[in-house]
DNA sequence: ATGAAAGCGCTAACAG
DNA sequence: CTGTTAGCGCTTTCAT
């Protein structure tokens, strides 16, 4: 059923002697409609929709300099959390007629840079989700092609960052609002950016409230992280955990379930990140929202601002979060004695 | 902090020069290490080390009408169960050497058919996973360019499918040893073709057990596709239902749940696809699950083969399945009077 | 408004 | 072993 050979893809030369012009003739037609005879211009159009013709992007790439391709790096493409940050950088560049390549930098910093060299010559600027990458590693690739970050703020390159200031500052007003007195950070990777900001952002905010704010950890991010996380906050007097994200707080969770422990009944417990599944675990999660797919499309806009113009001074863009309150959360019950497993 | 101008990239010509040989000597240098003097080569080497040269891509493409890059179009990024197929196409791309680019179809067949034309000029082959495009359209653009498809088949093209099968046995034996009569098959889109392949197999099983199996639906394949799909089982006698896929199941679950009905001391559920969540949902979700990462994977190795040389009959790749039996499954109670709500 | 010609960066003949 | 030359497909001056 297969054709014996991949005809050969019709190339500008072949269109221009089809319709009788010259090659630039037809460039023009497509890239400069104006410069061109009407009629002329519908001749070329229809002989090329004929032969099947597209430009060759390579060729197009070699002549401008440009590859009209965006690159995304991301930690790890089946994090559900980054899943929303593709989609919104698919869609823009899309949107934007670009090309877009992901890389997967499987939490690795030499991976990242590894594919930052190996792709940097084929694409016009990339775009770098929760980069482990040092500040001036980071500074270093800004200065050969354009860069948007995506929660993690290094001065001197574009980013878009969570607005975790007001996040926390939701998390622990709610928290407040059900009577707790205090609560424990379980926190996550230590060199996580998004991690400091988060927990910085909930201590201001329990010492606004008065309310005692503790870290536990580092854990593991992943539901792994879970049970340990869990057996210390049970060792701990505290009514009300909020996790570094949903896959903690959800292995927490089910740790906390193992051990005949109530939630919310007896403990509250809040994440970061709403991802795919904080809907429906049990008890459905409280958890903090961030737009991804948005944090995805403003990455790629201001890195296709960048490409036409050198920004000296890119902003960084703050988008809202979003307190999503489900089952996971609720007031605090006094002196009911903790049963342990 | 930003420097003023991103310096242009060296080329072989400045290498070139700087190295006092030829242009040719230094492409040699780099993609034909044989033919060139060692000492030569070294030289060469150390030159563009030194002015951090890096081969154009483009040119490089243009020259060889190869462009190194594959690209991955899916029906919904967001949707866990293609997370595992990108990661393991991103895995495989990247260990052959090649660029993988990304492309979301938003399960609609015109959206696919122009990102295949769009990307076509740029990417030598295509892994489509589970098409919506019309067995004619898929086989024209076979001829164009290499294709792999991820479970669907069709005759001519070379894909990669789950063994639904042995699978869709398993499924039915394990319902039969738990003491179920029959089930209900709760349908996902009709233009599905791993659906129907799910729903034939779990017939044929079923009619091999003397079992009843119904087919209820069609229904979303998502969580709102739940408590239609829920109702209706509710209205049935069923003991156990498969849902098309963990979506769905997952949203069935949450619908009986509401109406107070145990899962699954009254209703067994199964899924397909074992996705993100299946396993801290509630009950944990008995699955079928499939190895996306190698579907991935062994879609771009089918791929890369066929970019060597064209493969006349593309053979179907058909890949293990697995049951993964969680608490959502269990024996079938006797005369246990079902509840509403 | 259109054509002719040069050149983007690289590789592949073809000499030497 | 290495230099010279031509050309991949396209855009872009520069003429006309």
């Amino acid at each position: 059923m297969t054709s014996g050979q991949p005809r050969r893809r019709a190339t500008i030369t072949d269109v221009a002697e089809a319709a009788g012009v010259a090659a630039s003739t037809v460039s023009r037609a497509f890239t400069r409609p104006g410069r061109v005879n009407h009629a002329t211009r519908e001749h070329v159009l229809a002989v090329a929709e004929e032969l099947g013709y597209t430009p060759n992007p390579a060729a197009r790439a070699l002549e401008s300099g440009r590859t009209n391709t965006l690159g995304l790096l991301v930690p790890d493409i089946t994090n559900p959390y980054f899943a929303g940050v593709i989609k919104g950088a698919e869609r823009a560049a899309t949107a934007a007629g670009l090309t877009l390549v992901l890389g997967d930098t499987q939490e690795n910093p030499a991976t990242e840079e590894q594919l930052v060299r190996r792709l940097g010559p084929a694409v016009d600027g990339f775009v770098l989700s929760a980069s482990r990458l040092p500040d001036d590693e980071l500074r270093r690739a800004a200065e050969l092609c354009p860069i948007a970050l995506i929660n993690r703020a290094t001065p001197g390159v574009a980013c878009i960052v969570a607005d975790y200031d007001t996040g926390t500052r939701q998390i622990v007003d709610h928290l407040a609002s059900l009577g707790h007195r205090g609560f424990v950070f379980l926190g996550g990777p230590p060199e996580s950016w998004s991690g400091a900001r988060r927990w910085s952002g909930l201590r201001a905010a329990a010492q606004a409230h008065g309310m005692v704010a503790t870290r536990f950890g580092p854990y593991a991010p992943t539901l792994a992280g879970g049970p340990a996380a869990a057996d210390a906050v049970l060792a701990s007097e505290a009514t009300a955990v909020v996790a570094h994200n949903d896959m903690l707080a959800i292995g927490v969770m089910r740790r906390l379930a193992e051990r005949g422990v109530d939630v919310p009944g007896q403990v509250s417990v809040v994440g970061f990140d709403d991802i795919f599944g904080a809907d429906f675990c049990n008890p459905a999660l409280t958890t903090l929202a961030e737009r991804t797919e948005d944090a995805g499309s403003r990455a790629i806009e201001a890195l296709v601002q960048q490409t036409h113009a050198r920004i000296e001074h890119p902003a960084a863009r703050v988008l809202p979060t979003q307190l999503v309150v489900r089952a996971s959360t609720g007031r605090v019950r006094r002196a009911s004695p903790r049963r342990r497993a």
